[in-house]
DNA sequence: GTACATGCAAAATTTTTGCATGGGG
DNA sequence: CCCCATGCAAAAATTTTGCATGTAC
């Protein structure tokens, strides 16, 4: 792992995140530090945004960078995505997500279906990287 | 529901997305098109990609239109997403995939955890529209 | 004929990057 | 001191929009 510098952005960009209960975007992040940090720039937010990610110490919610796709087939199904090249396909096999009575009746939102996505690396930049995903889990998992 | 034209463009569009067994970004799509219809522009796929989605004729994987969001918590959760603003939410409760154990093996696929997001309408935006969501289902459901 | 849709181009939004300088280890 | 990180600005990438014209109904 490449060696990182312990720098004041980063620490404030990092504490500003856990401290939030909201998912914040670059954007509200930057004006959130720049309270205590008002010369920081927003490319140092999304770099240290990447470097975050990178590192596990945050995740990032949705697909950044990517451009959205479409699919013909309404019916929800679970997707695979590349992390490496934004690629999709569909996800074969059987999966099934049991919402529980309660979820929805909480929080005042109201719910459609819910999209199943698993995160990880095609059989295409697996070949040309042979980087192996760190959260790799064996198949038959239950997550909850 | 607004009065749609059936126009050649969102005919073939839709056409051409249902043919590829890809999930096609706007911008492939375009090129695609644009060998039966050379003088479609981007904008028109734009538009119409808006359109098959809100009719539902196609799915958007992905949020177009909307900013990344980052969460301090690394340790996989379900979240909401409000598909008005945008915001995202922890969803609470209790809720489990149980991934079927041959699901990666013939995929060809490194794959990482889930991720599982309830797209839906928050209460702020479901009290300011009114807007009822179709395909919204009773909690407790289980999909496949 | 009327109103929605289109093509085109400009703009808005979100994210990335080049470069000179700064500062952590 | 070295070299990774920063600030700043420009650019890239993706998506949306204004406007005059076209066309489905």
């Amino acid at each position: 792992m490449k060696t990182r510098r312990n720098t004041i952005q980063r620490r404030v960009l990092l504490e500003e995140i856990r401290k939030s209960r909201r998912h914040l975007t670059a954007a509200e992040l930057y004006e959130t530090v720049r309270d205590r940090l008002p010369r920081i720039s927003l490319g140092t937010v999304y770099r240290n945004l990447e470097i975050l990610t990178e590192s596990g110490e945050v995740s990032r919610l949705g697909v950044a960078g990517h451009e959205t796709r479409f699919d013909g087939v309404t019916e929800r199904h679970p997707h695979y995505r590349c992390r490496v090249c934004g690629r999709i396909d569909d996800a074969e096999g059987t999966f099934s997500v049991q919402i529980e009575a309660d979820i929805a009746a909480a929080s005042g939102w109201e719910l459609g279906a819910p999209s199943v996505e698993f995160e990880g690396v095609c059989p295409a930049c697996r070949a040309s990287t042979g980087a192996r995903p760190e959260g790799t889990r064996p198949p038959g998992d239950t997550v909850h």
